[in-house]
RNA sequence: GGCCAGGUAGCUCAGCUGGUAGCAGCGUUCGCCUGAAAAGUGAAAGGUCGCCGGUUCGAGCCCGGCCCUGGCCA
């Protein structure tokens, strides 16, 4: 019998971080040892620690957190390669009769791990020449382009989402065609057990207001001016983190600290908006209070039964 | 107390010489999303135009009074 898969989600500064600590140490306590798997997009990045409220040695306690600190700032993760490092961590994990407790807030990341998700080739000369087009061209013409050449694609996708149409005209140029929709909720990997946070809206924002001033106290702009003295502003994705992006813009002149700092709060009720679209729709993700937390037994308990 | 500016969507504002209020920005709500996803994008809902009266076929826009805000002068 395999050990089941646990996935801790929920919007940013509900408390996932910490419950998938408490989960592991309590299975632990149990017998069964747990570890966890980061499913965050910009907890990768080496020196990105205070702006990604990334858990601290101390709050780890102990166990061990895969795919944290693995890329230099200046590299740009992506979600095929991610889904590749997750599956090989959950698979060691359950070789060694380790419960993997899946934990982010980055819902593509998510769905590419659990779900069946294949993502067609990339081919670096072939974006950087398409990309290029689009500064150029604009989105509409890359759009009408797609239109011509996979006209069933095109329509599937809003003209000015350039991002989308590059990548569409990539792999169109690379196998000929393009699907421009999402799989079905459906796991992939045996044994999921998907526990998302719920929080009250006002509440949620309240404590994202709270944990950007907590950023700004514990340093964040001398974090992202040191980042940037690395070259910050050559990663294409480190670059565009919540807080980074805007201490950046101050650091620039661009704007006041003040105003950065207004911009990551607004950034980030934006962002935890639009991961809470994600999951809405999942019919598979088992709801509880962040507010009103079970215990890490109660937890499991549920958990069982569901099973 | 006097002079000036202003009171229009939750916020910041636009509104040509009076003709059923603006594809406005931000926010909100909802949606999309396959190699940058803490990214990228679409849509919708919001207004007795400070209050009262007048002129007019018709007033956010003109006239009178009142209330409120900011600035200047006393």
């Amino acid at each position: 019998m395999p050990a089941p898969i646990l996935a801790l989600l929920g919007p940013t500064a509900s408390g996932k971080s910490t419950l998938a600590v408490r989960l592991a140490v309590h299975l632990g306590d149990q017998g069964t040892p747990a570890e966890i798997v980061n499913a965050d997009s910009m907890l990768v990045y080496r020196g990105m620690d205070i702006g990604t409220a990334k858990p601290t040695l101390a709050e780890r306690c102990g166990i061990p957190h895969h795919l944290i600190d693995i890329l230099d700032i200046h590299e740009t993760a992506t979600v095929a390669d991610f889904q590749r490092l997750a599956r090989d961590a959950i698979a060691s994990c359950r070789e060694r009769g380790v419960v993997p407790i899946l934990v982010g807030g980055s819902a593509l990341y998510l769905r590419a791990i659990l779900d069946e998700f294949a993502f067609p080739g990339t081919d670096p000369a072939v974006r950087a020449a398409l990309e290029a087009e689009l500064v150029q061209l604009g989105p509409l013409a890359m759009y009408e382009r797609l239109s011509r050449l996979a006209p069933e694609a095109a329509v599937e996708m809003q003209p000015m989402n350039g991002r989308r149409v590059v990548r569409a005209l990539e792999v169109v140029a690379l196998t000929g065609s393009y699907k421009a929709t999402l799989p079905e909720h459906r796991y992939a990997l045996p044994g999921v057990a998907a526990i998302g946070l719920e929080i009250d809206r006002a509440v949620m924002d309240a404590r994202i207001d709270a944990r950007v001033d907590d950023m700004w106290a514990k340093g964040l702009v001398a974090e992202v001016a040191a980042l940037a003295e690395q070259g910050l502003r050559d990663g294409v994705t480190a670059s565009r983190a919540l807080g980074y992006r805007q201490v950046l813009a101050y650091l620039d002149g661009l704007c006041t600290q003040e105003q950065a700092r207004a911009d990551t709060s607004a950034g980030t009720r934006r962002f935890a908006r639009r991961q809470l679209g994600w999951w809405r729709r999942d019919p598979r993700i088992g709801w509880v209070d962040a507010l009103d937390l079970p215990t890490p037994a109660e937890l499991i308990a549920e958990i069982d039964a569901r099973w």
